[in-house]
DNA sequence: TCCTCCGGTATA
DNA sequence: TATACCGGAGGA
């Protein structure tokens, strides 16, 4: 895979302290009509406190100054005749070219990312001869990320460690897919950055693979028995993640013990976080929590959870597939099953009706295709440090995840004590990081561009 | 002719 | 495996 246009080096994922660059060259002139529905014209300009970044304001005006340089313009007179010959007889042209109305083609140099610097535009000695990382153009990174997806050494990390617990870097290709495609090419995958010890690979699903279809496959990708409960009873089924499929019977001694040796922390951290509960409440919510939240990236369970039960004491089972008297009884199983389904089906009416607000209030972009047709894109995303999105029973839904996925899935909650998450997702709102283009900051959220072609 | 930057290759 | 480098396509 070519992480070149990823990025390149990015101090650790931090943004660098702002600095004030000058633009050697004056903008030109802009000689497209640049149509703006902004729902939110207020804001910061979010470029770093460059003074010559334009204020979202200002790109309400046709006839404002361009808020891009003169290779935008270039793309945009190539996007602006889709029919070109040139633009069409060569398979570079019609696969990688800019498009020049996405919001990646239409903001303007950073001047402080590496290839910014780089450039001779920015006086840079242009050895690296690549585009400003917050001016990626979407169609070329739909383009890489349908041809290095299926190549694509995909994980899923143990969301404990403190690798696991970093934000993500926002420029890697899983970073990039969940911004701007929510996760449609590399779905459950972890930031590439993040070097986690016990990261399990993860196949890719093929883009043209249904949501509710790499779903089913994706989600349970580390022996989440999020459906088994539905499907059969929760101890006669695993998830086997080399197969990526959800096997008859227990999982193999192996995988078991490392499930126990993962768990036993958290199970124990779990009951005291719940001394109040009562003993059958207390065995219902413990086996629906590990059945299916084992990815979160709570302290309560991480790591592959075979189903289980826990003990009249509080004191996790070490063997629980081999004790049948700690199995919860029959009754318990149907009125979990059942739980889980009410819990599904109310979560997907949850996620419907907030979906529907989103749509509301973000309208989708048109971008060009290959073909210079109109497509519809999702809205950008909130960028947010999170697991593998999986399903949790409704009383654990508190933060609500904004990937617009129309599935009954969603970031785990965190428990109090994990410091990191306690306080919630953090905003998608641009700070002076130079990764965050400003076009795709909180106040362009509502902001529809739309260029004439 | 110059510029931008995609994509392939080399290198650490 | 990630990053750096660079040839060269395409547009102005």
């Amino acid at each position: 895979m070519n992480m070149m246009h990823m990025g390149g080096p990015m101090n650790g994922g931090g943004p660098p302290p702002p600095q004030p660059f000058q633009m050697h060259h004056p903008l030109p002139h802009h000689h497209h009509h640049v149509a703006v529905f902004a729902s939110s014209a207020n804001g910061t300009n979010g470029n770093g406190g460059q003074p010559q970044a334009p204020p979202p304001s200002a790109l309400q005006s046709a006839t404002a100054t361009p808020p891009v340089s003169t290779s935008m313009n270039r793309s945009q007179s190539r996007a602006s005749c889709p029919q070109s010959n040139r633009e069409m007889s060569s398979h570079r042209s019609t696969t990688s070219r800019r498009c020049g109305v996405c919001r990646g083609c239409q903001c303007k140099p950073c001047g402080q990312c590496t290839y910014c610097q780089d450039s001779p535009q920015f006086g840079g000695p242009g050895v690296k001869k690549q585009s400003c990382i917050e001016r990626r153009c979407l169609r070329v990174l739909e383009n890489r990320l349908q041809r290095d997806a299926p190549t694509f050494k995909a994980r899923v990390g143990c969301n404990a460690c403190e690798d696991c617990r970093m934000q993500d870097c926002q420029i890697c290709l899983v970073c990039l897919d969940k911004r701007f495609f929510e996760n449609r090419h590399i779905p459950g995958a972890m930031c590439a950055k993040k070097r986690c010890n016990n990261a399990q690979s993860i196949e890719c699903v093929p883009s043209s693979l249904a949501q509710s279809e790499f779903i089913q496959q994706r989600a349970p990708k580390r022996s989440y028995e999020m459906i088994s409960p539905v499907i059969q009873p929760p101890q006669m089924s695993h998830f086997d993640v080399k197969r990526v499929q959800y096997m008859t019977g227990p999982p193999p001694p192996q995988q078991q013990q490392q499930m126990m040796q993962m768990q036993q922390p958290q199970m124990q951290q779990q009951q005291q976080q719940q001394p109040q509960q009562s003993q059958q409440n207390q065995q219902q919510v413990v086996v629906v929590q590990q059945q299916q939240r084992p990815n979160s990236n709570s302290s309560l369970s991480n790591g592959p959870s075979p189903p289980r039960t826990i003990s009249q004491q509080g004191t996790p089972p070490h063997q629980p597939q081999q004790q049948p008297q700690q199995q919860p009884q029959q009754n318990g199983v149907h009125q979990i099953k059942q739980e889980c389904i009410e819990n599904l089906e109310q979560h997907q009416q949850q996620q419907q009706q907030q979906h529907q607000q989103q749509r509301m209030m973000f309208a989708p972009q048109p971008y060009p295709d290959m073909n210079g047709h109109g497509r519809m894109m999702a809205p950008p995303l909130p960028v947010v440090s999170t697991p593998a999105p999986m399903p949790l029973p409704q009383n654990q839904m508190t933060n609500m995840p904004q990937h617009g996925l129309d599935i009954p899935f969603l970031i785990p909650t965190y428990a109090q004590t994990d410091q990191f998450f306690s306080k919630g997702f953090p905003d998608y709102e641009h700070n002076g990081d130079p990764f965050v283009p400003p076009s795709y900051a909180q106040d362009m959220k509502g902001q529809v561009v739309l260029q004439q072609l």
